[in-house]
RNA sequence: GGGCGAGUAGCUCAGUUGGUUAGAGCGGCGGCUUUACACGCCGUAGGUCCGGGGUUCGAGUCCCUGCUCGCCCACCA
């Protein structure tokens, strides 16, 4: 690399770095697979962000996680593709240039007909998907952009083709009539999935429907939709219902509108409900449709598509759905057929987009045969082919595929994939075809029209990891990369998305579509609540990205990303991983600049801290794989950040950093600092490509010839040195014992103390005492001694007791008072004593001994020795030194 | 009405098949211009692991039960 700088700027700017080191990672076409069928394939398709408009934290959110999956699988040497894509997003997006449109131009679709608007949406779909493919390069994001795909693409559009054929000729996808969810502000049939329940407080109202031949007696009935009784065929009871036996057979006269409708009998009806007594509505009721195909009623439509009372409505015609209902429950009240009103609060059905009210209607729509596609989509996952993680989220995969109702795929919009199904003009026949049909197969007639609907945006969605690498075709990509390896999106979409994928992939290719499906938790404001604009709680991810830097956010995701929690976003709270870019890049200028030299692989293993960093360098490296592997991104991010904070910078850099390293042993661990400092740049990569990358550059010139992001990922073969390590943390805890007997003490940073390192075992002593130096520089400690000794020297000192047989002391005269001291060991000896207790009643425990495993049993043996040995060294130096 | 998840330090949360004296980050407190970093360093306080039963040698972890919150699904008008 011609680009290497002798030494890191005092401070990373990653507004700068960003943008440059993302251009030299796509211009030497890093993130794109090659040909190379000797290399493992990994492959993850992206969940195509909706071309609505800007991404926001989920999507960053998102990007992170599979970014960080894919650099390390490309790191670990896989042949490795991201495929990126947008999708249509079809009722979400034709409503937002509809909006557009109405605002810019006070117009609607209406006035500029079908071909037009559709151009018009076009045009913003280039647009929009300019800035969301921006939006994720500023994250980071690591995507093959050659294979760059959008839902409505040539591709795309005969896979669906494909689908759409061979599930009609399969009689899996079918045209009906039936009762679907109509939403009258977009006037589309939605599916079952784009209803939400939303709890409301409405009215049940009890309305007299007197007999045709005696209006002395009347059926009270109950409902919470006064205004469809317009539409009302009968009334019904239940047949057991003793108080309504008198009606059975007899007829009722409909309120207001006067028509004469049949009382029938069904046990459907809940006696305990309302009055007992059912008003039966079939074009506005789904059950009411069911007991109305039961009994033949006829289906009385009183409103259109926009919910408005049509003409059957008679005088209520031209009435909103709301107006109607206000009207009516009057004139009901002026006629005293209003027996009663009462509060009554219970589940309305929304649309998932516009909030609308959904009414239910009875029109002709095509649907998916779900329940015949579910079974092979059930058994995938029950076979385990299919993992799905976290694991909690397979049980409400199964429940929902197992309760699958009929897939109602037709929309009444114009922006999607138009219905492959063509009419006869002449004979009415209906053609589907894989290429579109000029003339009729029955009657040779030449006059066809297309079906005016569209497919509902998650048929398309469902075929995606499919018609992204070329299906139906056999192309190179399908063979190479399919079934693809990870599914990683929100576990919001498991219903809408996943299982819709796995049950169409699996049926048009004999395949899994993925191996596994990591479903990631929803990012939140700092009260746990859903961001949305109007609570106003929305952070924009490249407001932080240009604040604080990409690498910050994702640490932050990555560090945050717990299995079944939410991920909380406010101002303030990447602070945090924020700090942790700094540390690193300021550890890096450290060590850059103090060995800007080392040139090979050439650590001494002959040192014992060196031993002890590689000793934890070797877990860490072991436990980040094993992590990330399982997709628990927060263990993994946790592990490095506190092995690069806590164990590189705050121990061994501090160690180094004392003369006797520095500048006596520097030979010694200036290979290892760097060394293990390039590890930690590898394993972090992944999480934090940039500062990483950048740091990465300015090594020494014969070291890293290539770019991070081609590097190899950190495997654990960096060896295990279990006696070093125990050593030099022996050495630490000495410091640290002096450091807080100091502290407690209160004695000036500036002051020295003198200290002793006490065992009656020369060999526990002799190890240490080439950190003598060492100790004094971290402690600050002049003149260290170390005795060996059974005792102590009470005069002289007071002690912190390390570890097995290791003791410190420190002169007395330079701590000043110590009764607090004392006071406080005691304290400790009490609490030794009662963990020793624990520990002696468990073994003389029979059954413990008898039952738990060997190693547990070694294992409160070796505890309760260490123990006892410190609580008694402790107690007799206090039984000896107090007065 | 069903299902799922959560309740652990002031706050946000970890805690892998039950097994040392229950952890982290932030916040608090005390101190520090110690040869990269005050976005820092050193030290320190703080917890009946929601309540109640049970299983076990041993429970934050498993079972039952109660309470409180959140989410998903569901056609009782």
């Amino acid at each position: 690399m011609s680009d290497l700088i002798p030494s890191l700027p005092a401070q990373y700017d990653p507004k700068e770095a960003e943008p440059r080191l993302y251009k030299k990672w796509l211009q030497i076409a890093a993130f794109t697979p090659d040909d190379d069928d000797n290399k493992k394939p990994f492959t993850l398709i992206m969940p195509p962000p909706n071309v609505t408009g800007v991404l926001h934290m989920g999507h960053a959110l998102m990007a992170t996680l599979e970014d960080i999956i894919v650099r390390r699988k490309r790191m670990l040497g896989f042949n490795t593709l991201w495929l990126p894509g947008t999708d249509h997003a079809g009722i979400a997006t034709q409503m937002v240039v509809e909006r557009e449109l109405l605002a810019s131009e006070k117009k609607t679709k209406h006035d500029l007909g079908r071909e037009e608007f559709l151009k018009r949406v076009w045009e913003w779909k280039e647009h929009s998907q300019g800035t969301i493919l921006g939006q994720l390069r500023k994250i980071g994001a690591s995507s093959d952009w050659t294979r760059l795909a959008f839902t409505l693409d040539e591709g795309p559009v005969k896979a669906v083709r494909e689908c759409f054929y061979r599930l009609y000729q399969d009689g899996l996808i079918y045209r009906s009539t039936a009762m679907i969810h109509w939403c009258p502000r977009c006037r589309t049939a939605l599916s079952d999935l784009e209803v939400k329940g939303e709890t409301k407080t409405g009215s049940l109202w009890q309305i007299r429907y007197v007999l045709e031949n005696d209006p002395s007696q009347a059926l009270v009935v109950a409902t919470t939709r006064p205004e469809t009784l317009l539409g009302d065929a009968a009334v019904a009871v239940h047949p057991d219902d003793e108080r309504y036996a008198a009606f059975h057979g007899k007829k009722v006269r409909l309120p207001l509108v006067d028509r004469v409708i049949p009382v029938i009998t069904d046990a459907y009806v809940d006696r305990e409900f309302g009055t007992g007594a059912l008003k039966i509505t079939p074009a506005h009721d789904p059950n009411d449709y069911e007991i109305g195909l039961k009994h033949k009623l006829p289906s009385i439509n009183v409103m259109d598509e926009l919910a408005q009372i049509n003409e059957a409505g008679g005088a209520y015609k031209g009435l909103s759905r709301e107006k109607a209902r206000e009207k009516i429950v009057s004139d009901l009240e002026a006629k005293g057929l209003l027996e009663s009103t009462e509060k009554y609060t219970h589940n309305v059905g929304h649309c998932d987009r516009c909030k609308t009210m959904v009414e239910p209607r009875v029109s002709q729509q095509w649907f998916v045969n779900a329940a015949e596609l579910a079974k092979q989509a059930i058994r995938v996952v029950e076979d385990k082919e299919i993992r799905i993680l976290p694991e909690e989220w397979e049980k409400v995969y199964f429940e929902w595929m197992r309760n699958i109702r009929p897939w109602c795929i037709s929309r009444q919009l114009w922006w999607g994939h138009r219905i492959p199904v063509w009419y006869c003009n002449q004979c009415n026949e209906t053609i589907v075809e894989k290429e579109d049909p000029t003339v009729c197969p029955n009657c040779r007639a030449t006059e066809l029209r297309q079906d005016d609907d569209v497919l509902d945006t998650w048929f398309s969605s469902g075929l995606w990891p499919i018609s992204t690498l070329g299906w139906p075709k056999e192309t190179a990509d399908l063979k190479r990369f399919y079934p693809t390896d990870v599914m990683e999106t929100g576990f919001d979409i498991l219903f809408f998305w996943v299982a819709r994928m796995v049950m169409l992939c699996v049926r048009m290719t004999g395949k899994i579509p993925f191996k596994t499906v990591y479903l990631h938790p929803m990012v939140r404001d700092e009260y746990g609540q859903k961001m949305s604009k109007t609570k106003g709680n929305v952070k924009d991810p490249l407001e932080i990205i240009d604040t604080m830097g990409a690498d910050s956010l994702r640490m932050y995701f990555a560090l945050n990303t717990f299995h079944g929690r939410d991920v909380r976003v406010h101002d303030g709270s990447l602070e945090g991983s924020r700090n942790f870019v700094n540390k690193l890049w300021n550890a890096s200028r450290f060590v850059l600049g103090h060995f800007p030299h080392v040139a090979g692989e050439n650590i001494d293993r002959t040192n014992p801290i060196n031993c002890w960093l590689l000793h934890q360098l070797t877990l860490t490296k072991r436990e980040v794989n094993k992590a990330l592997e399982e997709y628990r991104f927060y263990e993994a991010a946790g592990k490095l950040y506190h092995f690069t904070w806590d164990t590189y910078c705050s121990r061994f850099l501090e160690m180094i950093k004392t003369p006797e390293e520095l500048e006596t042993r520097k030979l010694e661990v200036e290979s290892t600092a760097v060394e293990v400092l390039e590890d930690i740049l590898a394993l972090l990569h992944p999480i934090m490509p940039f500062v990483t990358e950048e740091i990465w550059r300015h090594f020494p010139l014969e070291r890293n010839t290539q770019l991070l992001a081609l590097s190899s990922y950190p495997m654990d073969n960096s060896g295990e040195y279990p006696e070093q390590f125990a050593q030099v943390e022996r050495v630490i805890e000495i410091v640290e014992a002096v450091r807080t007997q100091r502290g407690v003490s209160g004695i000036s940073p500036s002051a020295k103390v003198h200290a002793v390192v006490y065992s009656p075992s020369a060999s526990a002593l002799e190890p240490l005492q080439r950190f003598s130096s060492l100790v004094e520089k971290m402690a600050g400690v002049e003149g260290l001694a170390f005795e060996t000794r059974a005792e102590p020297d009470k005069k002289l000192h007071i002690l912190r007791p390390v570890a097995e047989g290791v003791g410190v002391y420190l002169l007395k005269a330079d701590l000043g008072d110590v009764d607090a001291e004392f006071k406080k060991m005691r304290e400790q000896v009490k609490e030794l004593r009662e963990a020793i207790v624990r520990a002696e009643s468990k073994l003389k425990n029979s059954s413990f001994v008898d039952k738990a495993p060997a190693d547990v049993i070694d294992g409160v043996k070796k505890q309760r020795d260490e123990l006892k040995e410190k609580a008694d060294s402790i107690e007799k130096y206090l039984r000896e030194n107090e007065a």
